[in-house]
DNA sequence: AATGAATGAGTATTCATTCAT
DNA sequence: TATGAATGAATACTCATTCAT
């Protein structure tokens, strides 16, 4: 019985560590250009025992997908100072969020989808992952934000706003080293609450 | 000299045709997925044949890629009415822009990058050409916006930023029919002027 | 001693229970498309405990061959009653063989020789065993037959005659469900007396 | 239009030298032991190249299945002398088929059902292939024999036992070199026609 | 004795690409 | 120019077997 416990404590460490190394390999060569042999290298074991883990390599992708989105999802469920008002608990929000993103910069280029063959079940992992974080932002919103905050915005558009607006500033680093994401908080916030109405004194970079 | 010309011209439409079978069959079966014998097949010739015209299946995937950028940044040349707000341009410059991406529509999931292996020559493609439309949109906007128009933002923040908008946005659109992106345009638009301190009886859906 | 006897039979029993498991999965499956660990659950152990009994699944299809052998010729050992003819003797003998075969007619397959690769161990084991048959009942018919019942015939060749009759018969069932071998019983023996000069009044269907 | 059918011919001298060459490495290997890239080697291709010619690995045993069975069966077309007695014609018959046999006497072990998995696609193949030709001498024999002559046993029965029995001796034969299959043929004939009463002057080895 | 875990060796099949015709 | 044929290289997945616990 504690055997057993143990045991699952084990399988679930060794299957975290096989989607970290395949998280490192994936970043470095793509989802087709990693192979169950390059897994296995990183994650020190031979490309059969992966099979004792996972049922296929797509198993290890979706395993990936949903953990980089749980990551994600997680940030909301952090605590905040309380007292904040709404467009600082948002820019706290992005920061946190940002710093994950940093984290796993690296694998930023697959989170957009990688080879999104339409229909295929690969791609609507990663849009139906996609769609998880939309909503878990949305609400988030709903939650914080009073209804004339959004200026009576939906708040799943608000959501895909925001996700847009950080997906198209992270282009900007060259996928190696540089920056952190973090710098896109205070504009993407500014952004969010005035668009290019800012006032000035308000302006950025 | 006709005789070359004329099968320049020719080998220029064959590439042409080719290109956009490759296009119907990417977004079928995405990058990996599609094999030359499907694009062949979809072109009217045989998997051998496309190598009379390109080098490789890398080769056609450049070429697929930098026409659909070369649609783009055409989009900006086309003359607009004169006597237009700022804001009016850019709207009627984001609707043409969308329309083109509803043409498109079905490729948008290869867009954002397909099987992207950081620092392979497919990824640095893709990414080039995405730096490119940012830097036709930064453009336009450096010609078109009075400084003070951009709240003192550097033009190619903004552009990134609108282009986020529209990717963000994108997503909620199954790949397969439905509406078209061109609803997309007012939203952007009013949230790039305002964000979300719109006044009311400007509000959104 | 007593321990050591008691261990003996324990494992015993366990052999053969795996290797009437492992029938029942070759049976469904094939020798080949029989895995251990096929064999293992149908048992009730786990891949690696059949090493404990089984030096290899060569050694499992080797004992199951041997062990149908057996059975088949312990039919030789069961006693007749007395005061038959030899024909009578005979058809005794072949009904008492054709349900042993009944009861291991889904492995009648198997019989003739399992994925047979010439001078492989595996094609000599079931051909060293269908020669113990052979043998078998051409020692039953040189016991059981005075010389002018064969005719002159070497009984062995008389001994393959019949065997390949049955077997030449048993095809003829599919091989689930359906009539019983049984009804095979008369017409091998009235072609084995006459061949097809039987007198009429012998006919069979 | 020439040019097509020199190509059509071609292929079919291909395939037919394919399935050649893969009869060669069966009859060496067995069926699971025989690779694709075996094939290949013996037909002098590569293991890719034979996917030109034939689907999968299955499809060339079926081609390999039917064409012996074809062979079996094209026997029956050869003319024979008028004027010979059932007997005489039903011995040249059997000559005929064990001249076929001998010239596949390799196969043998395959013929009989080479890893037969029930119900497996590759078992039914086998067995169809096994009643083609008991349907084709039950057919033959229908056609030449006098009702009379199989004192009322129906054909196919008929047809059963020979096959049967020609099965049963082939297996006293070690696979490699040795006697001809050929001194089957009066046994065989014997036997069918008086099984052991044949009277004595009659008798075999 | 029983087993979960690990693995080496093995294999059919795919596909971009080349080349003789 | 167009193509049928040929191929080298690549890869996910399977399975009998071993061994530490």
């Amino acid at each position: 019985m504690r055997a057993e416990q143990r045991r699952e404590r084990e399988v679930a460490r060794a299957r975290e560590g096989i989607v970290e190394a395949a998280m490192r390999a994936f970043a470095r060569s793509g989802l087709h250009g990693t192979t169950m042999h390059d897994i296995a290298c990183e994650a020190g074991y031979t490309a059969a025992s992966l099979y004792t883990y996972f049922k296929s390599k797509q198993e290890i992708v979706e395993a990936m997908s949903n953990h980089l989105t749980d990551e994600y999802l997680q940030v909301f469920e952090d605590p905040m100072p309380s007292g904040l008002s709404f467009r600082q608990r948002f820019e706290l929000l992005l920061h946190r969020h940002l710093q994950v993103a940093d984290k796993r910069r690296n694998l930023f280029p697959l989170l957009s989808s990688d080879d999104p063959c339409p229909r295929s079940p690969q791609d609507q992992l990663f849009h139906a992952n996609f769609e998880r974080r939309i909503a878990g932002l949305a609400d988030w919103l709903g939650r914080n934000a009073k209804p004339q905050d959004l200026a009576g915005y939906d708040a799943k558009i608000v959501a895909r706003l925001v996700f847009g607006m950080a997906f198209g500033l992270f282009h900007q680093f060259s996928d190696q080293g540089g920056d952190s994401f973090l710098s896109c908080a205070p504009i993407i916030t500014e952004f969010l609450f005035h668009g290019i109405s800012s006032k000035p004194g308000a302006r950025k970079k």
